[in-house]
DNA sequence: CGACTGTATTGACGGATATCGAAACACCTT
DNA sequence: AAGGTGTTTCGATATCCGTCAATACAGTCG
């Protein structure tokens, strides 16, 4: 996709799925929720590994949530967190380099 | 990679590259460089496309610089600026889903 | 119903970021 | 060397973002 330039539109719509992305913090509970058994994570199990407190994960999962980069779903006392692929499929296709380069490496 | 948890460093590089792609204007900058004929382009092709002045322009494209996305080098005149693909290949490769994932589309 | 646990929202604060105009710098031309 | 064009840096400002403490909300269990 990075053969032609990309629309304004478009810009702006991968680059709050990104901006989603440049934050430590969410890079590594969307990692831990992926990397869960199950493929699903419940805020319970997301807090622990972090040195921030309760309500900053939560605001960090919601913005992932915004973002389209992971579903939720309230089962009785939990709720939990699973990835949605398509997104993340979405934006690693996007930053898929041309086979030939242009520019032979040196 | 989304198969295990992220460490904190790894987090903190691959969120400061997630953080340059965070801008629309540095997508599109960016998909504009990869595909400008030769793989490379001079800031005078990158400025007529923006609403924004150059001096921000200049920014930007130093942000993707210092991000480890894009070389430069300055050629007479112009400075020209082309894509480092393997930056770009690190964080496709992060994105890939895992072939199977755990929760099963409904 | 009332107390308790897990999660989300609110409000506030400090630091980072995007943007601009102005000025500085680099190189070419004459 | 002097002037001109392309690019970067500087200084300032308005806005956004991450974080916390306090509070509200949801569901369970006695």
């Amino acid at each position: 996709m990075l053969r032609e330039p990309l629309g304004e539109e478009a810009a702006a719509e991968l680059s709050r799925m990104f901006k989603a992305l440049s934050d430590p913090v969410r890079l590594r509970l969307l990692s831990l929720i992926a990397s869960h058994e199950g493929g699903e994570a419940c805020v319970c199990d997301l807090t622990g590994p972090f040195d921030v407190s309760q309500p900053t994960i939560s605001h960090h999962l919601k913005v992932l949530r915004e973002a389209g980069l992971v579903g939720s779903e309230r089962r009785g006392t939990w709720v939990y967190y699973w990835v949605l692929p398509e997104a993340l499929a979405k934006l690693s296709a996007l930053l898929q380099i041309p086979a030939v380069p242009a520019k032979a490496p040196a």
